[in-house]
RNA sequence: GUGGGCGUAGCUCAGGUGGUUAGAGCGCCAGGUUGUGGCCCUGGAGGUCGGGGGUUCAAGUCCCCUCGCUCACCCCA
Protein backbone atom coordinates (compact mmCIF):
# COMPACT_ATOMS: atom_id res chain seq x y z
CA UNK A 1 0.00 0.00 0.00
CA UNK A 2 1.79 3.19 -0.93
CA UNK A 3 1.53 6.04 0.89
CA UNK A 4 2.48 9.62 0.27
CA UNK A 5 5.51 8.92 -1.12
CA UNK A 6 4.69 9.27 -5.14
CA UNK A 7 6.18 12.84 -6.10
CA UNK A 8 3.38 15.18 -6.45
CA UNK A 9 3.81 15.79 -9.97
CA UNK A 10 2.95 11.91 -10.87
CA UNK A 11 -0.84 11.49 -10.85
CA UNK A 12 -2.92 9.36 -8.49
CA UNK A 13 -6.38 8.23 -7.84
CA UNK A 14 -8.53 10.67 -6.50
CA UNK A 15 -9.29 10.35 -2.87
CA UNK A 16 -11.26 7.34 -1.90
CA UNK A 17 -11.25 5.66 -5.33
CA UNK A 18 -9.43 2.94 -6.46
CA UNK A 19 -8.38 0.90 -8.98
CA UNK A 20 -8.96 -2.98 -9.03
CA UNK A 21 -5.64 -4.88 -10.93
CA UNK A 22 -4.95 -8.40 -12.28
CA UNK A 23 -5.43 -10.59 -10.58
CA UNK A 24 -7.66 -8.84 -7.93
CA UNK A 25 -9.72 -8.20 -11.23
CA UNK A 26 -10.18 -11.48 -12.21
CA UNK A 27 -12.04 -12.03 -9.02
CA UNK A 28 -14.53 -9.20 -9.80
CA UNK A 29 -15.09 -10.31 -12.95
CA UNK A 30 -16.44 -14.00 -11.27
CA UNK A 31 -18.59 -11.68 -8.86
CA UNK A 32 -20.21 -10.47 -11.67
CA UNK A 33 -20.37 -13.28 -13.51
CA UNK A 34 -22.00 -15.16 -10.38
CA UNK A 35 -24.46 -12.23 -9.88
CA UNK A 36 -25.74 -12.08 -13.69
CA UNK A 37 -26.30 -15.82 -13.69
CA UNK A 38 -28.32 -15.68 -10.79
CA UNK A 39 -30.50 -12.89 -11.72
CA UNK A 40 -31.03 -13.80 -15.12
CA UNK A 41 -32.00 -17.36 -14.48
CA UNK A 42 -34.68 -15.47 -12.03
CA UNK A 43 -36.01 -13.27 -14.84
CA UNK A 44 -34.20 -10.21 -14.38
CA UNK A 45 -32.52 -8.34 -17.71
CA UNK A 46 -29.69 -6.13 -17.59
CA UNK A 47 -30.25 -1.90 -17.32
CA UNK A 48 -27.34 -0.41 -17.97
CA UNK A 49 -27.90 3.40 -17.23
CA UNK A 50 -26.09 6.55 -17.06
CA UNK A 51 -23.10 7.29 -14.79
CA UNK A 52 -24.25 11.11 -14.98
CA UNK A 53 -28.28 12.00 -14.21
CA UNK A 54 -30.19 14.92 -13.70
CA UNK A 55 -29.49 16.01 -9.77
CA UNK A 56 -33.37 15.99 -9.33
CA UNK A 57 -33.65 12.39 -10.01
CA UNK A 58 -31.68 11.93 -6.88
CA UNK A 59 -33.42 14.93 -5.21
CA UNK A 60 -36.60 14.00 -5.97
CA UNK A 61 -36.11 10.30 -5.29
CA UNK A 62 -33.96 9.91 -2.30
CA UNK A 63 -35.23 13.06 -0.89
CA UNK A 64 -33.42 16.41 0.41
CA UNK A 65 -33.21 15.19 3.79
CA UNK A 66 -31.29 12.37 3.67
CA UNK A 67 -27.25 12.79 4.07
CA UNK A 68 -26.79 10.81 0.64
CA UNK A 69 -28.41 14.05 -1.34
CA UNK A 70 -27.88 16.43 1.18
CA UNK A 71 -24.21 16.66 1.62
CA UNK A 72 -22.80 13.91 -0.12
CA UNK A 73 -23.60 13.88 -3.74
CA UNK A 74 -21.22 15.13 -5.91
CA UNK A 75 -23.78 17.20 -7.91
CA UNK A 76 -22.04 19.98 -10.54
CA UNK A 77 -23.08 22.29 -13.04
CA UNK A 78 -23.06 21.27 -16.68
CA UNK A 79 -21.87 23.43 -19.33
CA UNK A 80 -25.43 25.07 -20.34
CA UNK A 81 -26.51 25.38 -16.46
CA UNK A 82 -28.26 22.04 -16.04
CA UNK A 83 -27.29 20.74 -12.86
CA UNK A 84 -25.96 16.87 -12.85
CA UNK A 85 -25.07 14.47 -10.47
CA UNK A 86 -22.97 11.35 -10.01
CA UNK A 87 -25.42 8.21 -9.17
CA UNK A 88 -24.87 7.83 -5.40
CA UNK A 89 -26.96 4.52 -5.83
CA UNK A 90 -28.31 2.68 -8.17
CA UNK A 91 -32.22 2.87 -7.81
CA UNK A 92 -33.67 5.92 -8.75
CA UNK A 93 -31.55 5.70 -12.27
CA UNK A 94 -33.58 2.79 -13.29
CA UNK A 95 -36.80 4.24 -11.87
CA UNK A 96 -36.25 6.90 -14.04
CA UNK A 97 -35.54 4.86 -16.81
CA UNK A 98 -38.85 2.97 -16.63
CA UNK A 99 -40.74 6.25 -16.36
CA UNK A 100 -38.51 7.47 -19.67
CA UNK A 101 -39.25 4.26 -22.01
CA UNK A 102 -42.04 2.66 -19.91
CA UNK A 103 -41.25 -0.86 -20.21
CA UNK A 104 -44.52 -4.00 -20.33
CA UNK A 105 -44.81 -3.69 -15.99
CA UNK A 106 -43.81 -5.71 -14.28
CA UNK A 107 -40.47 -5.00 -15.28
CA UNK A 108 -37.17 -6.85 -13.53
CA UNK A 109 -33.81 -4.87 -14.24
CA UNK A 110 -30.54 -5.90 -12.92
CA UNK A 111 -27.32 -3.64 -12.49
CA UNK A 112 -23.52 -2.83 -11.78
CA UNK A 113 -22.78 0.76 -11.06
CA UNK A 114 -20.39 2.77 -9.65
CA UNK A 115 -21.84 4.81 -7.02
CA UNK A 116 -20.71 8.02 -5.89
CA UNK A 117 -20.31 9.67 -2.39
CA UNK A 118 -18.44 12.33 -0.93
CA UNK A 119 -17.64 10.99 2.28
CA UNK A 120 -14.43 10.74 4.52
CA UNK A 121 -13.16 7.51 3.21
CA UNK A 122 -12.23 4.13 5.90
CA UNK A 123 -12.13 0.76 5.78
CA UNK A 124 -15.12 -0.64 3.55
CA UNK A 125 -15.92 2.80 2.60
CA UNK A 126 -15.27 4.70 -0.61
CA UNK A 127 -15.56 8.21 -2.80
CA UNK A 128 -16.36 5.59 -6.17
CA UNK A 129 -17.39 2.03 -4.73
CA UNK A 130 -19.34 -0.69 -6.98
CA UNK A 131 -23.23 -2.08 -6.80
CA UNK A 132 -24.29 -4.82 -7.86
CA UNK A 133 -28.36 -4.75 -7.57
CA UNK A 134 -31.84 -5.58 -9.12
CA UNK A 135 -35.28 -4.04 -9.28
CA UNK A 136 -38.81 -4.76 -10.03
CA UNK A 137 -41.41 -2.45 -11.00
CA UNK A 138 -45.58 -2.71 -10.82
CA UNK A 139 -46.16 -5.64 -8.55
CA UNK A 140 -47.30 -5.53 -4.64
CA UNK A 141 -47.50 -8.78 -4.75
CA UNK A 142 -45.67 -9.67 -1.31
CA UNK A 143 -44.42 -12.72 -2.84
CA UNK A 144 -42.24 -10.45 -5.57
CA UNK A 145 -40.63 -9.34 -1.64
CA UNK A 146 -39.68 -13.04 -0.73
CA UNK A 147 -38.28 -13.32 -4.37
CA UNK A 148 -35.97 -10.05 -4.41
CA UNK A 149 -34.61 -11.25 -0.74
CA UNK A 150 -34.30 -14.84 -1.95
CA UNK A 151 -31.78 -13.34 -4.48
CA UNK A 152 -29.85 -11.22 -2.46
CA UNK A 153 -29.50 -14.23 0.09
CA UNK A 154 -29.21 -17.07 -2.48
CA UNK A 155 -26.06 -15.13 -4.27
CA UNK A 156 -24.31 -14.28 -1.16
CA UNK A 157 -24.74 -17.97 -0.16
CA UNK A 158 -23.60 -18.88 -3.60
CA UNK A 159 -20.17 -16.79 -2.74
CA UNK A 160 -19.28 -18.96 0.14
CA UNK A 161 -20.35 -16.45 2.75
CA UNK A 162 -22.43 -17.89 5.96
CA UNK A 163 -21.39 -15.78 8.69
CA UNK A 164 -24.05 -12.78 8.07
CA UNK A 165 -27.24 -11.39 9.73
CA UNK A 166 -30.59 -10.78 7.36
CA UNK A 167 -32.85 -7.90 9.30
CA UNK A 168 -36.23 -6.80 8.07
CA UNK A 169 -39.06 -4.63 9.07
CA UNK A 170 -41.80 -2.63 7.31
CA UNK A 171 -41.71 1.06 7.10
CA UNK A 172 -45.45 0.92 6.53
CA UNK A 173 -47.03 3.38 3.75
CA UNK A 174 -48.29 6.50 3.25
CA UNK A 175 -51.60 5.64 5.11
CA UNK A 176 -50.25 3.96 8.16
CA UNK A 177 -46.55 5.59 8.40
CA UNK A 178 -47.77 8.91 9.42
CA UNK A 179 -49.94 8.12 12.38
CA UNK A 180 -47.18 5.87 13.62
CA UNK A 181 -44.75 9.02 13.05
CA UNK A 182 -47.16 11.02 15.42
CA UNK A 183 -47.11 8.38 18.05
CA UNK A 184 -43.62 7.96 18.15
CA UNK A 185 -42.92 11.67 17.83
CA UNK A 186 -44.79 12.02 21.13
CA UNK A 187 -42.94 9.58 22.36
CA UNK A 188 -39.64 10.80 21.81
CA UNK A 189 -40.81 14.31 23.19
CA UNK A 190 -41.86 12.42 26.11
CA UNK A 191 -38.36 11.18 27.02
CA UNK A 192 -36.63 14.00 25.04
CA UNK A 193 -33.88 14.45 28.08
CA UNK A 194 -32.71 11.06 27.81
CA UNK A 195 -31.80 11.30 24.18
CA UNK A 196 -28.39 11.86 22.63
CA UNK A 197 -27.31 16.03 21.82
CA UNK A 198 -27.89 15.12 18.14
CA UNK A 199 -31.41 13.91 18.77
CA UNK A 200 -32.73 15.77 21.49
CA UNK A 201 -33.48 19.17 18.91
CA UNK A 202 -34.41 16.88 15.77
CA UNK A 203 -36.98 14.51 16.90
CA UNK A 204 -39.57 16.19 14.50
CA UNK A 205 -37.60 16.46 11.68
CA UNK A 206 -37.24 12.82 11.22
CA UNK A 207 -38.30 10.86 14.47
CA UNK A 208 -37.57 7.04 12.46
CA UNK A 209 -34.04 8.40 12.55
CA UNK A 210 -33.84 8.60 15.99
CA UNK A 211 -34.19 4.90 16.29
CA UNK A 212 -31.15 3.60 14.97
CA UNK A 213 -28.97 6.02 16.60
CA UNK A 214 -26.38 3.96 18.23
CA UNK A 215 -25.28 6.15 20.84
CA UNK A 216 -26.17 4.48 24.59
CA UNK A 217 -28.93 7.38 25.52
CA UNK A 218 -30.97 7.03 22.56
CA UNK A 219 -30.77 2.84 22.86
CA UNK A 220 -31.76 2.93 26.36
CA UNK A 221 -34.33 5.87 25.80
CA UNK A 222 -36.31 3.87 22.67
CA UNK A 223 -36.09 0.82 24.57
CA UNK A 224 -39.94 0.98 25.04
CA UNK A 225 -40.92 2.83 21.95
CA UNK A 226 -44.07 1.53 20.05
CA UNK A 227 -43.32 -0.32 16.91
CA UNK A 228 -44.09 0.25 13.60
CA UNK A 229 -45.14 -2.96 12.94
CA UNK A 230 -47.93 -2.87 15.21
CA UNK A 231 -49.43 0.09 14.06
CA UNK A 232 -49.28 -1.62 10.48
CA UNK A 233 -52.48 -0.77 8.10
CA UNK A 234 -54.99 -3.46 6.77
CA UNK A 235 -52.95 -3.56 3.42
CA UNK A 236 -49.31 -3.11 5.14
CA UNK A 237 -50.01 -5.52 8.04
CA UNK A 238 -51.02 -8.67 6.11
CA UNK A 239 -48.33 -7.39 3.30
CA UNK A 240 -45.50 -7.95 5.73
CA UNK A 241 -46.96 -11.18 7.39
CA UNK A 242 -46.95 -12.56 3.99
CA UNK A 243 -43.62 -11.68 3.41
CA UNK A 244 -42.42 -13.45 6.65
CA UNK A 245 -44.23 -16.39 5.84
CA UNK A 246 -42.55 -17.03 2.60
CA UNK A 247 -39.34 -16.31 4.31
CA UNK A 248 -39.97 -18.76 6.58
CA UNK A 249 -41.48 -21.30 4.02
CA UNK A 250 -37.88 -20.78 1.92
CA UNK A 251 -35.69 -21.68 5.31
CA UNK A 252 -34.37 -18.04 4.91
CA UNK A 253 -33.35 -16.67 8.50
CA UNK A 254 -34.58 -13.16 8.94
CA UNK A 255 -34.58 -11.33 12.16
CA UNK A 256 -36.96 -8.51 12.89
CA UNK A 257 -34.99 -5.41 13.29
CA UNK A 258 -37.49 -2.47 15.03
CA UNK A 259 -34.73 -0.21 14.38
CA UNK A 260 -33.83 -0.76 10.73
CA UNK A 261 -34.75 2.43 9.26
CA UNK A 262 -32.50 2.85 6.15
CA UNK A 263 -31.65 6.20 5.18
CA UNK A 264 -33.29 7.37 1.44
CA UNK A 265 -36.93 8.57 1.79
CA UNK A 266 -38.39 6.51 -0.94
CA UNK A 267 -38.77 3.13 1.02
CA UNK A 268 -41.89 1.76 2.27
CA UNK A 269 -43.78 -1.43 3.78
CA UNK A 270 -40.82 -4.39 3.23
CA UNK A 271 -37.11 -3.05 4.26
CA UNK A 272 -34.24 -5.60 4.65
CA UNK A 273 -30.81 -5.33 5.18
CA UNK A 274 -27.25 -7.67 5.18
CA UNK A 275 -25.00 -7.15 8.18
CA UNK A 276 -21.68 -9.41 8.20
CA UNK A 277 -20.25 -10.63 11.22
CA UNK A 278 -17.30 -11.54 9.55
CA UNK A 279 -16.13 -7.84 8.51
CA UNK A 280 -13.76 -6.74 11.88
CA UNK A 281 -14.46 -2.68 10.42
CA UNK A 282 -16.82 -0.60 11.29
CA UNK A 283 -18.54 -0.69 7.93
CA UNK A 284 -20.20 -4.04 7.96
CA UNK A 285 -23.31 -3.75 5.87
CA UNK A 286 -22.93 -5.57 2.96
CA UNK A 287 -26.22 -5.23 0.84
CA UNK A 288 -29.81 -3.60 1.55
CA UNK A 289 -33.04 -3.06 0.08
CA UNK A 290 -36.87 -2.60 0.25
CA UNK A 291 -39.64 -1.41 -1.44
CA UNK A 292 -40.48 1.62 -3.07
CA UNK A 293 -43.90 1.99 -3.85
CA UNK A 294 -44.02 5.85 -3.87
CA UNK A 295 -40.66 6.39 -5.68
CA UNK A 296 -41.82 6.89 -9.51
CA UNK A 297 -44.55 8.94 -7.99
CA UNK A 298 -42.48 11.25 -6.50
CA UNK A 299 -40.27 11.37 -9.69
CA UNK A 300 -43.26 12.84 -11.67
CA UNK A 301 -44.39 9.30 -12.95
CA UNK A 302 -47.83 7.61 -12.41
CA UNK A 303 -47.76 5.26 -9.06
CA UNK A 304 -45.84 2.04 -9.73
CA UNK A 305 -44.70 -0.05 -6.80
CA UNK A 306 -41.27 -1.20 -6.94
CA UNK A 307 -39.01 -3.43 -4.84
CA UNK A 308 -34.99 -4.27 -5.27
CA UNK A 309 -31.63 -4.18 -3.65
CA UNK A 310 -27.94 -2.93 -4.02
CA UNK A 311 -24.85 -5.02 -2.92
CA UNK A 312 -21.88 -3.52 -2.36
CA UNK A 313 -19.11 -5.17 -4.44
CA UNK A 314 -15.89 -3.99 -2.14
CA UNK A 315 -17.62 -5.10 1.27
CA UNK A 316 -18.97 -8.39 0.03
CA UNK A 317 -15.68 -9.18 -0.82
CA UNK A 318 -14.18 -7.81 2.20
CA UNK A 319 -16.52 -9.92 4.20
CA UNK A 320 -15.58 -12.56 1.69
CA UNK A 321 -11.59 -12.48 2.28
CA UNK A 322 -12.56 -12.74 6.08
CA UNK A 323 -14.79 -15.80 5.71
CA UNK A 324 -11.74 -17.13 3.31
CA UNK A 325 -14.14 -17.63 0.65
CA UNK A 326 -14.78 -17.23 -3.06
CA UNK A 327 -11.02 -16.97 -4.04
CA UNK A 328 -11.55 -17.01 -7.86
CA UNK A 329 -7.89 -17.82 -9.63
CA UNK A 330 -8.10 -16.60 -13.23
CA UNK A 331 -7.65 -19.78 -15.10
CA UNK A 332 -4.20 -20.33 -16.09
CA UNK A 333 -2.78 -19.73 -19.88
CA UNK A 334 -2.43 -23.37 -21.85
CA UNK A 335 0.96 -21.73 -23.20
CA UNK A 336 3.26 -19.27 -23.49
CA UNK A 337 5.15 -18.63 -27.11
CA UNK A 338 8.98 -18.43 -27.49
CA UNK A 339 10.55 -17.00 -30.56
CA UNK A 340 14.63 -17.56 -30.52
CA UNK A 341 15.19 -16.73 -34.01
CA UNK A 342 12.94 -13.28 -35.45
CA UNK A 343 9.47 -13.19 -33.90
CA UNK A 344 7.93 -14.67 -36.86
CA UNK A 345 6.92 -17.95 -35.58
CA UNK A 346 5.36 -16.35 -32.54
CA UNK A 347 3.76 -13.58 -34.10
CA UNK A 348 1.91 -16.26 -35.81
CA UNK A 349 1.68 -19.20 -33.85
CA UNK A 350 -0.05 -17.32 -31.20
CA UNK A 351 -2.72 -15.66 -33.08
CA UNK A 352 -3.04 -19.04 -34.72
CA UNK A 353 -4.01 -20.93 -31.22
CA UNK A 354 -5.71 -18.05 -29.51
CA UNK A 355 -8.34 -18.45 -32.79
CA UNK A 356 -8.52 -21.97 -32.49
CA UNK A 357 -9.62 -21.52 -28.42
CA UNK A 358 -6.36 -21.77 -26.44
CA UNK A 359 -5.14 -19.03 -23.89
CA UNK A 360 -1.83 -18.69 -25.23
CA UNK A 361 0.82 -15.55 -24.71
CA UNK A 362 4.22 -14.48 -25.33
CA UNK A 363 7.26 -13.22 -24.94
CA UNK A 364 8.86 -10.02 -27.19
CA UNK A 365 12.48 -8.90 -27.78
CA UNK A 366 15.58 -10.81 -28.10
CA UNK A 367 16.22 -11.79 -25.07
CA UNK A 368 17.94 -15.36 -23.73
CA UNK A 369 16.05 -18.41 -23.34
CA UNK A 370 17.16 -18.78 -19.86
CA UNK A 371 14.80 -15.43 -19.56
CA UNK A 372 12.10 -16.14 -21.73
CA UNK A 373 11.82 -19.57 -19.83
CA UNK A 374 11.47 -17.28 -16.33
CA UNK A 375 8.67 -15.13 -18.11
CA UNK A 376 6.59 -18.04 -18.99
CA UNK A 377 7.30 -19.82 -15.29
CA UNK A 378 6.39 -16.58 -14.22
CA UNK A 379 2.62 -16.32 -16.00
CA UNK A 380 1.75 -19.81 -14.93
CA UNK A 381 1.14 -21.68 -17.98
CA UNK A 382 0.79 -25.12 -18.63
CA UNK A 383 3.88 -25.20 -20.96
CA UNK A 384 6.37 -23.17 -23.05
CA UNK A 385 6.24 -23.47 -26.82
CA UNK A 386 9.87 -22.81 -27.82
CA UNK A 387 10.73 -22.25 -31.13
CA UNK A 388 14.96 -21.82 -32.10
CA UNK A 389 16.15 -22.10 -35.75
CA UNK A 390 16.18 -26.22 -35.59
CA UNK A 391 12.64 -26.45 -35.02
CA UNK A 392 11.67 -23.38 -37.84
CA UNK A 393 13.63 -25.15 -39.88
CA UNK A 394 12.14 -28.58 -39.36
CA UNK A 395 8.64 -27.16 -39.24
CA UNK A 396 8.11 -28.22 -35.00
CA UNK A 397 7.88 -26.95 -31.99
CA UNK A 398 10.00 -27.87 -28.89
CA UNK A 399 7.06 -28.38 -26.09
CA UNK A 400 7.82 -28.01 -22.71
CA UNK A 401 5.49 -28.87 -20.05
CA UNK A 402 6.15 -26.20 -16.97
CA UNK A 403 4.66 -28.48 -14.02
CA UNK A 404 6.32 -31.54 -14.65
CA UNK A 405 6.50 -34.16 -17.65
CA UNK A 406 9.24 -34.46 -20.23
CA UNK A 407 9.91 -31.79 -23.11
CA UNK A 408 9.47 -33.35 -26.71
CA UNK A 409 9.26 -32.16 -30.19
CA UNK A 410 5.72 -31.37 -31.79
CA UNK A 411 5.09 -30.66 -35.59
CA UNK A 412 3.55 -27.37 -35.92
CA UNK A 413 -0.01 -28.49 -37.14
CA UNK A 414 -0.13 -30.55 -33.91
CA UNK A 415 0.40 -28.13 -31.46
CA UNK A 416 -2.89 -26.93 -30.34
CA UNK A 417 -3.86 -30.61 -29.58
CA UNK A 418 -1.21 -31.12 -27.73
CA UNK A 419 -1.87 -27.76 -25.28
CA UNK A 420 -5.08 -29.49 -25.25
CA UNK A 421 -4.13 -32.33 -24.15
CA UNK A 422 -1.74 -31.13 -21.63
CA UNK A 423 -4.67 -29.24 -19.91
CA UNK A 424 -6.80 -31.79 -19.95
CA UNK A 425 -4.30 -34.00 -18.08
CA UNK A 426 -2.78 -32.43 -15.32
C1' G B 1 -17.70 17.83 8.42
C1' U B 2 -14.91 16.08 13.44
C1' G B 3 -10.96 13.25 15.83
C1' G B 4 -6.69 9.55 16.31
C1' G B 5 -2.41 6.91 13.99
C1' C B 6 1.24 6.80 10.16
C1' G B 7 4.51 8.64 5.74
C1' U B 8 12.53 5.65 4.46
C1' A B 9 13.53 1.55 -2.75
C1' G B 10 8.00 -1.57 -6.77
C1' C B 11 6.40 -4.35 -1.79
C1' U B 12 7.29 -5.34 3.74
C1' C B 13 10.35 -2.85 6.96
C1' A B 14 15.55 -1.62 9.85
C1' G B 15 17.84 2.94 10.66
C1' G B 16 19.77 4.02 20.33
C1' U B 17 20.44 10.13 22.96
C1' G B 18 21.07 14.54 15.21
C1' G B 19 27.50 13.00 12.87
C1' U B 20 30.93 10.99 7.00
C1' U B 21 29.01 7.87 0.06
C1' A B 22 20.88 5.67 3.70
C1' G B 23 20.39 -0.46 4.62
C1' A B 24 17.91 -5.61 4.61
C1' G B 25 14.42 -9.21 2.79
C1' C B 26 11.10 -10.02 -1.22
C1' G B 27 10.40 -8.57 -6.32
C1' C B 28 12.89 -6.99 -10.95
C1' C B 29 17.32 -7.39 -14.46
C1' A B 30 21.90 -9.97 -15.73
C1' G B 31 25.67 -13.78 -15.19
C1' G B 32 26.93 -18.79 -13.32
C1' U B 33 24.79 -23.31 -18.92
C1' U B 34 26.59 -21.56 -27.60
C1' G B 35 19.04 -23.06 -26.64
C1' U B 36 16.22 -24.63 -21.16
C1' G B 37 12.16 -22.05 -15.92
C1' G B 38 11.19 -23.27 -10.71
C1' C B 39 16.20 -24.30 -6.08
C1' C B 40 21.10 -22.25 -5.19
C1' C B 41 25.35 -18.73 -5.86
C1' U B 42 27.27 -13.88 -7.70
C1' G B 43 26.46 -9.12 -9.43
C1' G B 44 23.31 -4.93 -10.93
C1' A B 45 19.45 -1.37 -11.41
C1' G B 46 16.13 1.23 -8.29
C1' G B 47 15.48 6.30 -2.99
C1' U B 48 15.24 14.62 -4.01
C1' C B 49 14.11 9.46 3.48
C1' G B 50 5.90 12.68 1.12
C1' G B 51 6.68 18.28 0.20
C1' G B 52 8.14 23.25 2.13
C1' G B 53 10.28 26.18 5.88
C1' G B 54 13.15 26.51 10.47
C1' U B 55 16.99 25.19 14.47
C1' U B 56 22.24 23.49 13.99
C1' C B 57 29.02 23.26 12.11
C1' A B 58 25.79 18.96 10.79
C1' A B 59 18.68 16.78 10.07
C1' G B 60 15.87 10.39 7.72
C1' U B 61 16.53 11.72 13.06
C1' C B 62 14.45 18.00 16.52
C1' C B 63 10.41 22.18 15.67
C1' C B 64 6.45 24.44 12.52
C1' C B 65 3.36 24.27 8.25
C1' U B 66 1.43 21.49 4.31
C1' C B 67 0.02 17.25 1.38
C1' G B 68 -1.04 12.17 1.36
C1' C B 69 -2.40 7.40 3.41
C1' U B 70 -5.10 5.05 7.20
C1' C B 71 -8.72 4.11 11.21
C1' A B 72 -12.98 5.79 13.87
C1' C B 73 -17.41 9.17 14.51
C1' C B 74 -21.51 10.78 11.29
C1' C B 75 -23.94 8.18 7.40
C1' C B 76 -24.18 4.17 4.36
C1' A B 77 -22.86 -0.57 0.04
Amino acid sequence: MSTGRTPASTPRAPRGTHDVLWPESARWEAFVATFARIVESSGYGLAATPVLEHASVFRRGIGESSDVVGKEMYEFEDRDGTMLALRPEGTAPVVRAYLQHRPVLPWKAWYLTPAFRHERPQAGRYRQHHQVGIEALGETDADLDVEVIWVAEHFLRTLGLADYVLSINSMGDGRCRPAYVALLARYLHDHEDELCEDHRHRIDANPMRVLDCKRPECRAATEGVPYLIDHLCEDCGPHFERVRSGLRALGIDARIDHRLVRGFDYYTRTTFEFASGAIEAAQNGIGGGGRYDGLAEAMGGPPTPGIGFGIGIERVLLACDAEGCFEAAPPPLDGWLIDLVDGTSARDLSIELREAGLRVDRGFGTRSLKAHLRAADRSGAYAAVIVGSDEQASGTVALRPLRGGEQRQVPRGEVAAALRALRETP
